[in-house]
DNA sequence: GCCAACGTTGGC
DNA sequence: GCCAACGTTGGC
């Protein structure tokens, strides 16, 4: 690690949270990605696997998800001092196929410690972590609506040299906490409302197949 | 403080 | 299962 790396990664560590005050009314939405793995893995005993629905069925009356096991400092100093209450996320699941964005979910609670990381039975623990100075951050997280669409990750990246050429999640796709830009944020859901293109293309290949049998039919 | 070795993430 | 990218650790 370079001195200058090194500096910034200080920096990240021993970044405070930032004050709000009566700011607060004025704040603009932010919105955000996060990630979790909707297919089964077992970490230290446990199944660590997480999907919408999960978080639907958790959050249907009212109550928050505390959205936890980031173990990344930059990530962390996102939940800690940026997410606020009523910033949009994208719910995506990572290592699975295929990588996908699947649902909105809303910040409900604003960053606490994380509990997961105190309990040594969690897949989560980590000693350095403790009540005192708890060095990890949980954010609450409420579903707020399943994409009608699912776009997978081959999708997005049909767009990386335009609409979605500065994507965070792109550029770098091991961070599991990302900004995401209101015009990326607005190109996302309004790509949920359209038909996949690869059934877009299954059509026309099906259709040219359709006109070709009539040409040979009715020639 | 440098940097090699190691560990983790996550797409393919 | 492989491996690229990159974050983290630890010896010097």
């Amino acid at each position: 690690m370079t001195q200058k790396q090194k500096r910034s990664f200080d920096d990240l560590e021993n970044a405070e949270t930032t004050q709000e005050t009566d700011e607060k009314e004025e704040r603009q939405l932010h919105y955000w990605l996060m990630k979790a793995e909707p297919d089964t893995r077992f970490v230290n005993g446990t199944d660590i696997a997480f999907d919408y629905e999960m978080l639907e069925e958790l959050t249907k009356n009212g109550e928050y998800k505390a959205w936890g096991g980031v173990r990344n400092y930059e990530a962390r100093n996102m939940i800690k001092s940026e997410m606020k209450l009523g910033d949009l996320v994208f719910f995506y699941y990572s290592n699975c196929k295929p990588p996908r964005i699947a649902g909105v979910m809303e910040i409900c609670r604003e960053a606490f410690p994380e509990a997961n990381a105190f309990n040594k039975e969690n897949p989560y623990y980590d000693p350095k972590s403790d009540p005192e100075r708890p060095r990890w951050f949980s954010i609450g997280v409420k579903a707020k609506f399943k994409l009608k669409r699912e776009i997978p990750l081959h999708e997005l990246r049909m767009y990386s040299n335009n609409q979605l050429a500065n994507m965070e999640s792109l550029k770098r796709s091991r961070l599991s906490v990302s900004r995401v830009s209101p015009r990326e944020w607005q190109f996302i859901l309004d790509l949920a409302e359209q038909a996949s293109p690869d059934a877009t293309s299954f059509y026309i290949k099906k259709r040219r197949k359709l006109e070709e049998h009539l040409k040979d039919v009715h020639p």
